[in-house]
DNA sequence: GTAAATCTCTTTTTT
DNA sequence: AGAGATTTAC
């Protein structure tokens, strides 16, 4: 047997070994060693001899930190294996993300894609600065709006209709399509409309029923020509920005993939070519991937069988959906169909039994149409005692000090302090639970979150320092008077727009805004509110401008934070969120003394290059090295821990309620709009009283589907497969509390709430917190020394006698 | 009686 | 902004 196989076991031998050329694909479970079958692969399909080099395999990851761990990984078997990579490895091997990968070719074929050899690739924020100019520029030449459409309705629209945009290109729809397709959808769902109407004759119906039905008839006939509106309104920007992105000679995101498909289909010669020097093609984490990636995939691949593909994937552990990816990929690559094969990894050497078992009873909860929901088997087998802890905490402060505890006796237990970490479903939450550990000095360290130059009040100081050095910075500009103390809202700005736009057409020549600020003063058309918050502006800014030599950078903050009175606008917030802006704004002024004496210009030049390379400066001073981490379950994945901790488990934070997107698409319903121009809901978006039941029937009957229903449900799936993929972290023990009160009017913690009322072998808590005098005190960092010693006797129980000192009841569980 | 309007409480993930 | 519960309108 080749060396490189010892150690798989029978499944993921079948794996790396099965036939390199038919379609596989691999349905692998949580820590059942996926990437290692993959990379396995890899170094197989080297040494079957072939004479394949590493630059004939491509390799797809989700992310480019996985592509260089999976190098990496390659790089060393292939070392012990003594397989000759040769010394460009690294250089020629295609490992990598879609993005890249596609991006390294379009380089190299730029030319005949009809690209700039020289093009660039915008990232997110050069592509929303790229659309916004275009927005403003269709809002300001009138031609291209249909006739009767309100140029205020598009602004309530910008955003949406950028994600829009993301999403048509994400499915490979671009503007010749769009306009087409979605017309074609939009009518069909109308005609269904039109069924409808026809069809309530010859209906036994409530009078009142048949009434609503009719009118509700006529008020989507209504919104159809709304929505036709806006067809052509987003036909037109997307055009506009393709346009412009053409001029810019640049590419985003989801154009990398588009021009690289389009070259391939469009030019016989070089998809051939193409294909035969990718040989075999591996794509790790396919239920990540959207609908224009599998369509390059289906393209680079040798035949219509993927004869030459694996792919593997985990449907339970798709969590990218927001982000335009399809976990149907997964089950429409029908390797079977296509003469291959679909193996299935069962074998967890990750976690103990109980913890998989925990997992699977939470999937079970969901209606999940899965190709492949069977259990895990944790290769470790179950473990003696209790592996998973429940604690319901009487308020936020307590739980943060249960988990600070039960950490606390782990550490003295001799755990390490890195074995240990804390999942956030938002990374906006990890602040009680630092302060927790804090508290009892347990070294801690918060990954990712926010970027700490992303945050609002470090960007609206940074954008003051900007405009004082350079008050031609417009994006500064902009965003200094939209902070306090002006507050200029969207309107404002748009009114301010106009006048520069009508000015440089006089002129004929660019006018930058902040010289037009100035004429807002004496400008009859600008309402007098209008006037007054420029006049505070340009007074503030002119004192500031003269200060700006005189003193130290340090003092020149402290004098912005004074004179725009900028802590009376934070302390408006509530109590958490001051102390973490207070502290924001603290650090903010420790960063800016360790440059000082250094001018503005310069520590802005240092703020922008850490916040456009994403180099996260966090929120909190880490530093340690064996610590306990705190994340967001979404930075998680793929890593494991012994022990983890799941907070916060409340209704409204895991699972979450995201809102609505204002528009969306579909091929079923076509464009889908939210609300109406009168702010009615449209009929595609939620037909009315489709909670009825006498009211659905009917819908149902003539196709007419609910999308808010539709998304509600796939949201909440999206979020059990997120809450899958925390579970499924844990090696040796899972901790999840969940803090009280819950709303009055809430139905209770959802996920927590399943696993205490059902799952028997979990044990069980409830905090029982002494409530103290009432008072202003800070919830958070207001504890008595007596309670610290109550909640460690509750803890005590909890970790030492591991047996069920409470079971679940309505007295703590609201019905 | 049902349907619509109002009130109350909470509030994301990131290559 | 969404989702229940509650109130108001018909």
């Amino acid at each position: 047997m080749n060396r490189y196989l010892k150690g798989l076991n029978p499944e993921q031998r079948q794996a790396v070994t099965y036939p390199l050329d038919k379609p596989l694909k691999v349905l692998a479970g949580a820590g059942t060693g996926k990437t290692r079958v993959l990379t396995t692969r890899y170094i197989h399909i080297l040494a079957q001899g072939g004479n394949w080099a590493p630059e004939n395999i491509l390799a797809l990851t989700f992310t480019n930190k996985a592509a260089a761990e999976m190098k990496e990984r390659i790089v060393d078997s292939c070392r012990r294996m003594r397989i000759a990579t040769g010394p460009l490895f690294l250089q020629e091997s295609w490992i990598g993300t879609f993005h890249s990968c596609c991006h390294r070719f379009l380089r190299e074929h730029a030319l005949g894609a009809g690209l700039d050899p020289e093009f660039t690739v915008y990232d997110e924020a050069r592509s929303w600065l790229l659309y916004r100019r275009v927005v403003d520029e269709f809002l300001s030449a009138k031609g291209a709006v249909p006739e009767g459409f309100v140029l205020t309705d598009l602004n309530f629209y910008v955003k949406d209709v950028y994600f829009l945009i993301n999403r048509l290109k994400d499915s490979l729809i671009y503007p010749d399509d769009y306009q087409q397709m979605v017309r074609e959808e939009n009518n069909k769902y109308y005609d269904r409309w039109g069924e409808l109407l026809m069809g309530l004759g010859d209906m036994e119906l409530h009078p009142a029923t048949r009434k609503v039905l009719m009118e509700r008839g006529e008020e989507a006939r209504e919104q159809s020509a709304w929505e036709g509106d806006l067809i052509q309104v987003t036909n037109f920007l997307f055009s506009a920005y393709q346009e412009a992105l053409a001029a810019a000679r640049a590419l985003d995101f989801a154009d990398l993939i588009y021009y690289t498909y389009r070259l391939l289909r469009d030019n016989v010669a070089l998809g051939e070519e193409c294909r035969h020097r990718f040989a075999y093609i591996l794509v790790d984490e396919f239920q990540d991937t959207n609908r224009a990636q599998f369509a390059l995939l289906r393209l680079l691949a040798r035949d219509e069988k993927m004869s030459n593909v694996t792919v593997v994937g985990d449907e339970r552990q798709a969590i990218y959906g927001w982000r335009n990816a399809r976990i149907e990929n997964v089950r429409e690559f029908a390797a079977r169909e296509w003469g291959g094969e679909e193996i299935r990894l069962h074998t967890n050497y990750r976690s103990y039994q109980q913890i998989l078992d925990l997992a699977q009873f939470s999937m079970e909860k969901s209606p999940h149409l899965l190709q492949d929901n069977s259990p895990l088997r944790a290769q470790r087998g179950v473990a003696p005692g209790p592996r998973i802890s429940l604690a319901l905490a009487q308020d936020r402060g307590e739980e943060g000090n249960i988990i600070a505890a039960a950490i606390g006796e782990l550490l003295k237990q001799g755990m390490r302090a890195e074995d240990i970490v804390i999942l956030l479903r938002s990374p906006r939450w990890a602040q009680p639970y630092e302060g927790a550990l804090r508290l009892r000095g347990i070294p801690f360290q918060t990954v990712g979150g926010v970027g700490f130059y992303d945050r609002e009040e470090i960007k609206d100081l940074l954008a003051y320092l900007r405009v004082i050095t350079n008050p031609y910075d417009d994006l500064a500009l902009v965003r200094a008077l939209m902070a306090p103390p002006c507050f200029c809202s969207d309107a404002d700005l748009a009114q301010i727009c106009q006048l520069q736009k009508r000015r440089e057409g006089i002129g004929g020549e660019e006018v930058h805004l902040y010289d037009i600020l100035r004429g807002v003063l004496v400008e009859p058309e600008i309402p007098p509110a209008v006037r007054k918050k420029v006049e505070v502006f340009l007074a503030l800014g002119e004192g500031l401008i003269e200060l700006q030599d005189k003193m130290s950078l340090t003092d020149f903050l402290n004098q912005i934070l004074q004179r725009t009175a900028y802590l009376n606008y934070v302390y408006a917030n509530p109590p958490d969120e001051v102390r973490r802006r207070i502290g924001n704004i603290k650090k903010l002024f420790s960063l800016a003394s360790q440059i000082d004496p250094g001018t503005a210009a310069e520590f802005i030049r240092y703020a922008e290059f850490f916040s456009e390379n994403d180099l996260r400066e966090g929120e909190e001073a880490a530093g340690y090295r064996d610590a306990v981490t705190i994340m967001s379950v979404h930075q998680a994945k793929g890593l494991e821990f012994p022990y983890v901790f799941l907070p916060n488990l409340t209704d409204t934070n895991f699972p979450v309620r995201a809102p609505y997107p204002n528009l969306d698409y579909s091929e079923d319903l076509g464009l889908i709009i939210k609300k109406d121009r009168l702010g009615r809901d449209m009929a595609k978006f939620a037909p009315h009283n489709y909670d009825k039941e006498n009211y659905r029937d009917i819908y149902n009957h003539f196709g007419i589907i609910s999308y808010k229903d539709r998304q509600r449900e796939e949201q909440l799936q999206e979020e059990r497969r997120l809450f899958y993929v925390a579970l499924t972290r844990a090696q040796e023990g899972l901790y999840l509390t969940c803090p009280k009160p819950f709303p009055k009017r809430s139905r209770g913690p959802h996920f927590f709430r399943e696993i205490w009322e059902g799952y028997e072998p979990a044990e069980k808590i409830v905090g029982q917190k002494v409530q103290g005098p009432a008072g202003d005190e800070d919830p958070l960092l207001d504890w008595k020394p007596g309670e610290l010693q109550q909640y460690h006797e509750v803890l005590s129980k909890w970790l030492e006698l591991g047996k069920r000192i409470f079971t679940a009841s309505d007295k703590f569980l609201p019905k």
